[in-house]
RNA sequence: GGACGCGUAGCUCAGCUGGUUAGAGCGCUUGAUUCACAUUCAAGAGGUCAGAGGUUCGAAUCCUCUCGCGUCCACCA
């Protein structure tokens, strides 16, 4: 053996080597793995964004992969943890633009080009930071298949799934109102709009003959309707009419400038709600979506009256140019003037805000890229979102905890048209491109130029907003047009837009696996080759569930769509972390974050892993604090020096290299206890000993562990795996067998009970069981353990049923011998005896063999020496009596009494249990059985105390 | 408005396919400590399992309702 290990584990002296030793090793790569290997296991890491830098929601979701991929690569699978980042579009580029503005620029002062290669630059450096940051973390990716959704390859799956769907109708430019926000200077998803509550005000506005309600007045300068329920009265003659509204003072001013007349439709709809305000909606068609539906299914026309900077446009009259807000602010005070405004309430409303900037969002009209989720796809009868809903109803995808299965379908159902298009520069640009001489607006392009504020060409822009242009979709630009053959590539203009960066990621499971390389377009399924045919669809997709909506759902979409099969066969959803109090982590305060870096520096990576580990369920967040991390570090060093402890035991006792020592058997197959003439015993070198009771009791409990760490890591009960491995090392392990060990196999006294084969035994696969979950200080005491060999990729322990059964003989006796000591070691401090004293102890029990066969161990772990004759004070147990020969203090004499009036309350419950005949008539018989023992043994002892 | 989660020891949480005198870690109290570990060891105190009904021989666990906290979805203009 080595020099010995230091006393304290200390993290940080080794997990930069280990981690270097492993990466090296090769073994992260499946192909590399030792052995046939035919089962594969892959996973596909949530590609963090390349904005900045590691949080705690990231250390999370590692710890989870890592624990599972572990597990399985030890299991001797094939085993795939495939990394990655994602460009993440508006994110990247407005942390860029930040930069950018600090030094007074914007992006357009830099131009389209000039400004990607900045934000390129960007990503490049935050990738370096994150990729290192996540080796921090110890997880065991596959570095050599490292992929960017930006990538060559990927881009250009990213440009082949547009087209397919293109070319199936699923993919459609459409003018529609769409989520504006005038911020991000881009459209957003439904998805990626958030409610916050907001105190505002509710407008009451005489609309001619109506009066209606409103928290927006300003949007009133574009109403093209009325909207009121059917059933309300108030409203019954005016529907169907048309209604002359003016919205400011004729008085004031005679000038045509200071009126603002609009005409309105007055419709009934259902949707109405008559409670509301007056009952009567001013509908704007070009700024609300509801307001859009009606406006189809009412035939109204539509103004817009705000634009993509949020400035009143023309059509707003002697507003335009104004701010939405100060339009506002001065259309009211207008309107006061005029006597227009019946009354002002106060109104807390939900107002949309962007998901990344909080901005305020501006729902506009919009020539837009959308993907058709209702529309059936040619050739198989059903929708998008019937396919995804289909897969998990029949439960060909598995959601854990199944509780998300209600979110998922709920969300499904209710899914709309996805808008794919972002006005922002960073991202994949759509693969569209459009002939300027196949327009009818190729002599326009003057025009307008000045409203183009959105820094694109003004080329770009017609034809971004025109109406007549015809799109080309092609993978690749086109030589020329299809249509009319020009070739001038100046006359050819790919679209300014990008895709919303959640399209790429819906791809990410099979993107990053060679596809559409690998996979074969057959008439059926595509038939797939290299690693898309053996990792794909991958084992399981491990992620907070935050992102069900925006992640989760659109790759089992594109996946169904794409490639006819599922993305993923389960879905593990973690918990989001949150602090002590129960506050969420924000980036804005930066003050209420775990920087799980400096957590790994001051307690170390696999300290922390536990820490977001133990004691967390399924789906539900988790609280995360300092001291929570610091007992786990405790629990690393236990560990450490649990190990210490052994291997210097072994070497203390002169014992023989650790190669020349018995292997008990190889690796992966616990055979330990053998029967042999009746009795268990320990296979060494063809010498046969006999076992002590401990000997026996550890063995079953460690295989009792491994068969349930093994149970509870494949049903993905990580907590619970965790704690019982934590309780059988400390409690069982530390606390009992190895004081055990050191009395029994003490060979200096003449025992012939040596403990080293058992330790060393239990030692090394305790270590493998414990290595998923905190792989670093495992793996350095492997190598002191086994120089030279790596633990990562040892086997996973295995029992056979036989080897594993409980002798439940040996669990009575070792418990009854715990109880001895405990309840003297308990006598002894209520005492407060001297500690160091040995004293003497009668035991009385049927059982005298068994304690005589464990009278060291009594004796050394309760301080007593075992006497034929006692006095003193006496302990009753249920299958013993104990005599100590230590006088009785009051205190003691208070807690008999308090045990006797306890005793005798428990026995009455159970009396009165057991005369109830319906309990005795329904009950099973072991539960009858059970409770007439409980009851007899309550009363054995209330007998002896009363004595 | 709809859906979901949570409310168990001072704190953070397990347990919840019904049957233990309800558990863990931290904290607290008492004591120990050359001999693996003070990031330790031994012992202890501390809970009417949010409340009220119900089902059952039996409920922290299943059902209903109430209260409190939180999340998601929809959205009223």
């Amino acid at each position: 053996m080595k020099s010995l290990l230091p006393k304290t584990y200390t993290p940080a002296d080794y997990e930069e080597d280990v981690y270097y030793k492993w990466e090296s090793s090769g073994f992260f790569n499946p192909d590399n793995l030792p052995g046939p290997r035919k089962k594969a296991f892959s996973i596909s890491l949530p590609p963090p964004n390349v904005t900045g830098k590691l949080h705690i929601g990231h250390a999370v979701m590692l710890a989870y992969q890592d624990i599972m991929i572990r597990y399985h690569r030890l299991k001797g699978e094939k085993t795939l943890w495939l990394p990655g980042m994602d460009h993440a579009a508006i994110a990247t580029q407005s942390v860029v633009e930040k930069e950018l503005n600090k030094e007074g620029q914007t992006r357009y002062d830099l131009g389209r080009e000039k400004f990607l290669e900045r934000v390129n630059k960007f990503a490049e450096e935050s990738k370096a930071v994150i990729r290192s940051q996540i080796k921090a973390t110890g997880a065991s990716l596959d570095w050599s298949r490292e992929k960017f959704t930006l990538d060559k390859d990927l881009s250009r799956a990213v440009r082949i799934a547009f087209k397919t769907m293109y070319d199936d109708g699923l993919i459609y430019r459409g003018s529609r109102v769409v989520n504006w926000c005038p911020k991000c200077q881009s459209t957003l998803s439904d998805d990626e709009v958030e409610y916050q509550e907001t105190e505002g005000k509710l407008y009451y506005i005489k609309y001619g003959p109506i009066t209606i309600a409103t928290t927006r007045p300003e949007t009133k300068l574009g109403d093209t309707g009325v909207a009121v329920n059917p059933k309300d009265k108030r409203y019954k003659d005016l529907i169907g009419k048309e209604i002359d509204v003016n919205l400011a003072s004729p008085l004031r001013s005679s000038s045509s400038e200071a009126s603002h007349k609009i005409k309105v439709k007055v419709f009934a709809d259902r949707a109405v709600d008559q409670e509301f305000g007056t009952g009567a909606i001013g509908v704007t068609p070009a700024h609300s979506q509801q307001d859009a539906e009606w406006a189809e299914k009412y035939n109204l026309d539509s103004i817009k009256i705000i634009n993509e900077k949020g400035i009143m446009t023309d059509k707003a009259g002697k507003y335009q140019g104004l701010s939405v807000l100060d339009c506002r602010e001065k259309f009211v005070s207008d309107l006061e003037k005029a006597g227009l405004i019946e009354k002002v309430e106060d109104y807390t409303n939900n107002l949309s805000i962007c998901y990344r900037c909080d901005t305020p969002i501006e729902p506009l009209p919009s020539k837009q890229w959308f993907v058709a989720v209702n529309k059936k796809i040619p050739g198989r009868n059903k929708s998008l979102k019937e396919l995804a809903g289909e897969v998990v109803k029949k439960g060909d995808i598995k959601i854990i905890p199944d509780r998300f299965n209600k979110t998922y379908f709920q969300w499904m159902d209710n899914l709309r048209d996805w808008c794919i298009s972002r006005q922002i520069w960073y991202g994949h640009r759509i693969p569209v491109w459009y002939c300027l001489m196949c327009t009818d607006e190729k002599n326009d392009l003057t025009v307008n130029i000045k409203n183009n504020n959105l820094g694109i060409t003004a080329e770009e822009a017609i034809i971004k907003r025109g109406t007549s242009v015809e799109p080309i979709v092609s993978i690749e630009r086109p030589d020329k047009c299809p249509k009319c053959g020009c070739k001038d590539k100046n006359k050819i203009l790919q679209d300014p837009d990008t895709l919303d960066t959640w399209f790429s990621s819906a791809l990410w499971t099979f993107s990053t696996l060679g596809w559409p390389a690998s996979a074969k377009a057959t008439a059926g399924k595509p038939q797939k080759i290299g690693d898309l045919k053996t990792f794909h669809p991958t084992s399981v997709m491990e992620t907070g569930y935050d992102l069900i909506f925006f992640w989760v759902a659109r790759m089992i979409i594109m996946s169904l769509y794409l490639l006819k099969e599922i993305p993923f066969k389960t879905v593990y959803f973690h918990g989001l972390v949150r602090t002590k109090t129960g506050a969420k982590m924000s980036k804005s305060k930066p003050e209420t974050c775990i920087d799980p870096l400096a957590m790994i520096k001051k307690f170390g990576t696999d300290a922390l892993r536990l820490s977001m580990m133990v004691g967390a369920t399924p789906g539900n967040d988790v609280r995360l604090f300092e001291e929570k991390i610091a007992g786990y570090r405790n629990f690393v060093n236990k560990l450490w020096n649990i190990s210490r402890y052994i291997l210097s035991s072994v070497e203390s006792i002169k014992r023989p290299k650790i190669e020349d020592l018995p292997r008990l058997r190889p690796l992966g197959i616990v055979s330990m206890p053998t029967r042999h003439g009746g009795e268990l015993v320990a296979e060494r070198s063809g010498q046969v000993r006999s076992m002590t009771l401990a000997d026996k009791w550890i063995l079953q409990e460690f295989h009792q562990i491994v068969e349930s760490t093994t149970k509870n890591i494949e049903e993905y009960k990580f907590s619970p795996a965790g704690e019982e491995l934590y309780e059988f090392t400390w409690s069982k392990l530390a606390d009992w067998y190895l004081e055990i060990a050191k009395i029994e196999g003490d060979t200096s006294t003449g025992s012939t009970h040596s403990k080293d084969d058992i330790l060393l035994y239990i030692l090394e696969r305790l270590l493998i069981l414990w290595h998923p979950f905190c792989p670093y200080v495992t793996e350095v005491l492997w190598d002191e353990f086994k120089p030279g060999e790596l633990l990562m990729i040892q086997k996973w322990p295995c029992v056979n049923d036989q080897k594993s059964a409980i002798d439940n003989q040996v669990k009575k006796d070792f418990s009854l011998i715990q109880k001895i000591i405990t309840s003297i070691r308990n006598t002894r401090a209520e005492n407060k005896i001297d500690p160091k004293k040995v004293y003497s102890c009668l035991i009385r029990t049927k059982k005298n063999m068994l304690i005589e066969e464990n009278k060291a161990v009594i004796e050394g772990l309760a301080k007593v020496r075992i006497t034929p004759k006692c006095s003193g004070i006496e302990i009753h147990l249920n299958e013993a009596e104990i005599v100590l020969d230590i006088k009785e203090n009051n205190e003691l004499k208070k807690n008999k009494e308090k045990e006797i009036v306890n005793l005798k309350r428990y026995i009455e419950i159970q009396e009165q249990k057991l005369a109830n005949q319906n309990f005795t008539s329904k009950a099973p018989q072991e539960v009858i059985r059970q409770e007439k023992e409980k009851l007899e043994q309550a009363r054995d002892k209330l007998d002896k105390l009363l004595s």
